[in-house]
DNA sequence: AAAACC
DNA sequence: GTTTTGA
DNA sequence: AGAAAC
């Protein structure tokens, strides 16, 4: 295994020779390779953007006059894009005195390029205002000096082109009497947020007493009211009352929130102690609904009782000793080689201690038990600010570059939904020409962990899964895209959950609509589909019921056209509480 | 708990 | 009245 | 079997 043919050529230091890839030196034959190589930095930027400063790279490297093409290696680059404007924030992600050789322009410059069907002169899109006097001679326009005098930068408001599509267009079709979450706009706070989070309490309630059913009515309820677009009144009862999903029972419920500003249940479930220690001890990693209601059967009211519960738990010294030891057991992890030279700036990540060596070599089985759990709980309890998901998502976009260039990622989960703080960090990552069929894939998504591992940035694996051949039959298998959870730790900091997910070419779009969420979103997508459209969507694929014929999106949005669905942006896709 | 289906 | 509700 | 993800 470990099909590494191409040791890391890395991002970073050119090192040795490669004569393989086309060095864009002129030198090698036939045309000089006029390609304009494009590096994008994608810390600052939204999945969006990114999203479509990729598309409007790959639409233009195949055209006449424009012919840009991506570079994963800033050093390769004849033009820098980021939305970065401090010299300290760039340095995270580019060499000072490389970027002093670079024109460094902002996403505006890509955009205005391509609507002008020209390079247009980068004085004004001078991403740093303290190089842009190198920015404007190094620019690759035609011939340049139409800038200088517009020192200004003005353009910021053209920051709102974007591309066609997208980030503007909440399309019009979106109906919030629509029985499909996916038809709905449902904001992340909606006007009758907290009517949405007394009905919260009574789901939660109805999931962790194990009433699915129940529990999927109050999801569809909440779904609905997230995206009713008026504060809710006696006057308005009627109309709601026509709305689907919300039958007599959830009138009931309605009626009396608006006569005493309250619903009963929801406060006696909120005040009583069994529904406080379920929910807490689902806050362990590994411990659901069942667990919980065992732990509470057995006497356990609190974390004190749940650590003394496992603790004491003596079931099995030798066991206890290797969950807890987390201590030098270095299981080989290796028979990986890519070991060599860190050449990476260097310490930056002086480790905080050492970097507990986790305990997996290649665990198979997601083996992490309770009593683990527990010792990190203290971290990952703690919500994520945006800021940190952004620098987490950097620094594993730099590895994975290090690992295999040219790969391309999206913050996908709540974050990309736009809340403020999140529980985790999930990304999904791609790679524009990795073999469909998945070999590589696998090999990405071990060699990336291994990686993170020897660094330290990577203190746990919850999970790794195996490799499944994307097989149409078996669609929407938990296991049908290549997963990585992890424990992940930047230098000094708190240690956050963060999943990898990697999509095969193909799956990318459709594993970035489906990893976005929200839940009942998720949900509603696939009803729709099999409902409405006779398709199966899932996150690996959309597919024809009828002939099981794939159909492969080109962008996020390509995947609401073709399930037949008004463009929603992930931030009104909160159709959960 | 509500909707779709028979 | 029975089945489906995401997979 | 149960828990994990959106």
């Amino acid at each position: 295994m470990s099909p590494r043919k191409r040791s890391r050529s890395s991002s970073i230091s050119s090192s040795d020779s490669q004569p393989r890839k086309r060095q864009r030196s002129s030198s090698d034959g036939s045309e000089p390779d006029k390609r304009l190589k494009v590096y994008i930095v994608q810390a600052k930027l939204s999945a969006d953007e990114v999203a479509s400063l990729y598309a409007l790279v790959d639409h233009h490297s195949v055209n006449e006059s424009l012919d840009f093409e991506l570079t994963p290696s800033p050093r390769d680059a004849d033009v820098i894009v980021t939305a970065v404007h401090m010299r300290k924030r760039l340095e995270r992600h580019i060499d000072w005195a490389l970027a002093k050789e670079k024109p460094i322009v902002t996403p505006d410059w890509l955009f205005n390029s391509v609507s002008a069907g020209e390079l247009l002169p980068c004085g004004k899109f001078a991403a740093l205002s303290e190089l842009h006097d190198e920015t404007v001679h190094n620019c690759p326009d035609g011939d340049d000096d139409s800038d200088t005098a517009a020192s200004s930068p003005p353009t910021d408001s053209l920051l709102h082109l974007r591309s066609p599509s997208q980030e503007p267009a909440a399309s019009a079709d979106l109906d919030w009497k629509s029985r499909y979450a996916c038809c709905r706009a449902s904001p992340l706070v909606c006007v009758n947020q907290h009517l949405v989070s007394r009905l919260a309490i009574i789901r939660r309630s109805r999931e962790l007493e194990d009433d699915k059913i129940s529990a999927l009515s109050y999801d569809h309820a909440i779904g609905m009211i997230k995206s009713y677009p008026y504060e809710l009144t006696e006057d308005r009862l009627n109309e709601v009352n026509s709305l689907p999903h919300i039958g007599p029972k959830m009138i009931s419920r309605i009626e009396e929130y608006l006569d005493n500003g309250d619903i009963e249940e929801a406060e006696t479930i909120a005040n009583s102690q069994r529904y406080q220690s379920l929910e807490a001890f689902t806050d362990l990693y590994g411990v659901g609904a069942t667990t919980a209601r065992k732990l509470y059967a057995a006497g356990c009211r609190t974390f004190e009782d749940v650590e003394r519960y496992y603790g004491v738990s003596y079931e099995d010294e030798a066991e206890e000793e290797a969950d807890l030891d987390d201590g030098l057991k270095t299981e080989e992890t290796d028979d990986l080689h890519l070991a060599s030279q860190h050449n990476d700036r260097a310490s930056q990540h002086n480790d905080r201690k050492p970097p507990r060596p986790l305990r997996f070599a290649k665990p198979k089985i997601p083996s992490i038990t309770p009593r683990v759990a527990l010792d990190l709980r203290d971290d990952l309890d703690q919500r994520i600010p945006r800021e940190e998901v952004q620098e987490i998502f950097a620094v594993i976009v730099r590895e994975l570059n290090a690992v295999r260039p040219g790969c391309v990622a999206t913050i996908v989960g709540g974050y990309r939904r736009g809340k403020s703080l999140s529980g985790d960090v999930d990304i999904v990552i791609g790679h524009p020409n990795l073999s469909p069929t998945g070999k590589q894939v696998k090999g990405l998504s071990s060699r990336l962990v291994e990686r993170l591992y020897e660094r330290g940035l990577v203190t746990h694996l919850m999970y790794l899964s195996g490799f499944h051949a994307p097989d149409v039959t078996r669609a929407a298998h938990w296991d049908a895209l290549e997963k990585a959870l992890t424990v992940f730790v930047l230098p000094g900091g708190v240690r956050r959950r963060v999943d990898l997910i990697f999509a095969a070419p193909e799956a990318y779009w459709t594993a970035v609509v489906g990893w976005t969420g929200s839940k009942t979103f998720e949900r509603d997508l696939r009803r729709w589909a099999a409902e409405q459209k006779e398709l199966k969507f899932d996150s690996t694929g959309l597919t024809r019921r009828s002939n099981g014929e794939l159909l492969v999106p080109t962008s996020e949005e390509d995947v609401f056209r073709l399930l037949g669905l008004g463009w929603v942006p992930p931030t009104l896709r909160n159709a959960d509480a």
